[in-house]
DNA sequence: GTTCTAGAAC
DNA sequence: GTTCTAGAAC
């Protein structure tokens, strides 16, 4: 299982070392660049020189023509390279990138952070070497960061690193720092978010690019020769009934080593198929440095295992225990054996939990790790090397978690997108279980009471499967859902949902309770079948206070001081916390027509006749309130029951706006054009949702110039006073609806 | 959807 | 100290 570099990296250069790397580094000022370079350099064994322009010409500001002779010069000298300036452009780029060859890998570092967090950081700062600081900071980064150009594959990367929060960032730094003379990283795209919008996030986090490089930058990932490794036949162990399928892979790890790619580094481009089922690698809980009897725990995680066998669908567990001759093992195989534990679910596996895909060829999405109570790095055996593996990302990531652990528990935590563990072996989540303790130099030590330790022992192995379970659901549901959206077939498990760490934090924490939102309708334990359309439709419960649109809708002749104008279709109302100056609702009148998302194409004429009530009560605005500009659409998942087109102007000057989600819900994807839905449903049948909560906690933007504020009360005072032109995009297909006397010409 | 409020952020 | 956010309750 040792892998050999020498022999089998295909990126060293000619005389025993690897190829050298430059890279670019991509942010606002503030986002942490010279910072980066800092932390890697210092505990780097490979060689790097730091480039900075804003120092280049003796401890000055230089050019780009500086920055690059000395980048060439660092090259030839068989230095790595950090050129630290803010390439945000992919001209102020495009001469750089030109210095890769064969013997130079160009990567990009992009630090996409939030533009509030550099601006706060660049006018904190004073001593910086670029003399950003003061007042002016906020408005050079909106400035660079409107001009902002993702960099992508076809500049002439050979890989891309997306950093989003700092926690990604740590996990970039260590990836780097562990780079010796000759190691190098998989190529291609990591850790991005949505590759085609420039400023805010689009299409929701569901489809985040973490797990492999992303088909939108291809060109370095279109190798379909790769072989995709499997277990080997030797490592893989089967219990229970005779395995069915052919294991014929033993000298996969040997062919990746012949085609020269080292598999401890290699991209997992071809490794992670849409065939792969979710599964869960674990080691035996407590029988190690917790001293439990090997007898006792086999037969529970058996017991366990045999109870879980019906929830767990296609997904498998695999028992992991690094030494050949493993007591625990051949208890557990013997034992699975007697059950009829069927092998294609559970089966042994001998191997490092750390390194299942590089070196056994066993891709296994989620690894549960033998956790202390304090759930910190440190103490041998497995949970040092899980937290060495993972990064120093794992255990940021843990702490946002929780804070410890009791025995017989368990916490699933989603590694960042840069961890090593998830860029080299397709490790998603790692599920953290603290099992009983029968050894007296250990905390919490049970003396000897077995009856307590085989309770916890239980416990802990419910508490991981279910945990695993959790997050296989979490994320089916959220690929179903998306694909349902877009009206295509789920591709299973492939993309893990980000969907909003609060509501990862919330379902994955054993025994807290499901998201209120959909309580009752879905059931949490029920079987896992990614082939099959088994999971129900989710059928939203209304609260009591989201009934009043349909009662008005149903009845309007009740509701006659509030409702404006009646038709057959729809009736007509101000929203009654107006958000804008002029916000008013066009609520349809069919019954069973919810929301957005029971809209299909037999609604094509209601919604072109929402659409013309909303125009004719524009005309009317015009007419009576001079120049405004609306915009009329759909919330992606309204609070209200009934489907309702919202008709707002768009200054949104309201002492009802009050919070973050009033102002993204209106100025995201959320907020689903009119225009634009029925073109969706015309040509698709049915509307884009996009109801991601991130889109709600996305950083507020002003409505014209796309500045970023920090607040919701800076950003009302910068859109009373902002009269830039509305963005192209909004202009653009008659998104938006302006007096036609005020119309910008043509 | 809003209101209330704890506590985080400043 | 005040301002602001975000979660719970309705």
């Amino acid at each position: 299982m040792d892998m050999d570099t020498d022999e089998n990296s295909n990126a060293k250069g000619k005389e025993g070392q690897g190829k050298l790397i430059m890279v670019i580094l991509v942010g606002a000022p503030g986002s942490g660049k010279s910072t980066f370079c800092e932390l890697v350099m210092g505990s780097s064994s490979r060689p790097w020189v730091r480039i900075c322009q804003d120092t280049i010409g003796n401890g000055k500001s230089g050019t780009r023509a500086q920055c690059l002779k000395t980048a060439t010069s660092a090259l030839n000298d068989g230095k790595s390279v950090f050129v630290d300036r803010c390439n945000l452009e992919i001209e102020q780029r495009a001469d750089f990138v030109k210095l890769g060859g064969p013997q130079v890998d160009v990567h990009a570092v992009v630090l996409d952070l939030p533009a509030q967090l550099c601006i706060s950081r660049s006018v904190k700062r004073t001593g910086h070497e670029g003399n950003l600081s003061g007042g002016k900071a906020a408005a050079v980064v909106n400035k660079m960061l409107q001009k902002k150009e993702l960099p992508k594959l076809n500049e002439g990367f050979t890989r891309i690193t997306f950093c989003h929060n700092e926690s990604d960032v740590l996990s970039a730094i260590d990836m780097y720092k562990s780079l010796d003379l000759h190691t190098m990283l998989p190529h291609g795209c990591f850790g991005q978010k949505n590759p085609d919008k420039k400023v805010q996030l689009g299409i929701t986090k569901f489809l985040k690019k973490a797990e492999k490089p992303s088909k939108t930058c291809s060109s370095a990932n279109t190798d379909k020769n790769s072989p995709t490794p499997q277990p080997t036949q030797e490592k893989r162990e089967s219990c229970g009934k005779k395995e069915e399928s052919s294991c014929t892979m033993s000298r996969n790890v040997a062919m990746e080593s012949e085609k020269g790619e080292s598999p401890g580094i290699r991209s997992l481009k071809d490794k992670i198929s849409q065939s792969d089922p979710p599964t869960l690698a674990f080691p035996s809980i407590s029988t190690s440095d917790f001293k439990f009897s090997h007898e006792k725990a086999a037969e529970i995680i058996v017991e366990k295992v045999e109870e879980f066998m019906d929830k767990l669908g296609n997904a498998r567990l695999v028992l992991v225990d690094l030494s050949h001759g493993s007591k625990i093992l051949s208890m557990v195989k013997a034992k699975a054996t007697e059950k009829n534990i069927s092998s294609t679910k559970f089966f042994t596996f001998v191997g490092d939990i750390t390194k299942l895909n590089s070196e056994g060829g066993l891709r296994c999405n989620v690894i549960a790790n033998a956790a202390n109570w304090r759930l910190k790095p440190g103490g041998g055996g497995v949970n040092a090397a899980i937290f060495s593996a993972a990064g120093s990302g794992l255990e940021v990531a843990t702490k946002q978690q929780a804070n410890s652990l009791q025995p017989g528990n368990a916490v699933a935590v989603q590694l960042p997108s840069t961890s090593p563990l998830l860029n080299r072996e397709g490790v998603t989540h790692v599920i953290h279980v603290l099992g009983p303790n029968m050894n007296p130099q250990r905390p919490n030590y049970l003396n000897n009471d077995y009856d307590e330790g085989c309770k916890l022992l239980g416990n802990a192995y419910s508490s991981l499967f279910q945990a695993f379970i959790s997050i296989v659901q979490d994320k089916y549901k959220s690929v179903k859902g998306i694909h349902e959206c877009l009206g295509s077939t789920p591709p299973e498990l492939q993309k893990h949902s980000e969907d909003g760490h609060h509501k990862f934090k919330r379902e994955n924490l054993q025994n807290l309770e499901r998201s209120k939102k959909w309580k009752g309708s879905q059931n949490s334990t029920e079987g896992l079948n990614q082939n099959n359309n088994t999971v129900p439709k989710k059928s939203k419960h209304w609260g009591s206070w989201a009934q009043a649109l349909y009662d008005t809708a149903m009845h309007p002749e009740r509701h006659t001081n509030s409702v404006l104008e009646t038709s057959d279709d729809v009736v007509v109302l101000y929203d009654i916390y107006p958000k804008a100056r002029k916000h008013l609702l066009v609520v349809a009148r069919h019954e069973g027509l919810d929301q957005l998302a029971d809209v299909c194409t037999e609604h094509l004429p209601l919604l072109r006749t929402m659409h013309a009530m909303g125009l004719k009560w524009i005309n009317k605005f015009f007419r009576e309130d001079g120049p405004l500009v609306f915009r009329l659409g759909y919330h992606s998942a309204p609070s209200m029951r009934q489907l309702h087109l919202h008709v707002i102007s768009q200054d949104f000057d309201s002492s009802h706006l009050k919070n973050k989600k009033h102002w993204n819900s209106f100025n995201t994807d959320f907020f689903r054009d009119s225009v634009i839905v029925i073109n969706e449903v015309s040509s698709h049948g049915k509307a884009n949702i996009m109801d991601d909560e991130s889109l709600m906690s996305m950083e507020l933007r002003c409505n014209r110039c796309r500045s970023a504020h920090p607040n919701l009360p800076k950003l009302k005072a910068h859109i009373s006073k902002c009269q830039a032109p509305f963005p192209s995009t909004l202009l653009e297909g008659g998104r938006l609806v302006v007096e036609p006397s005020n119309a910008p010409l043509s």
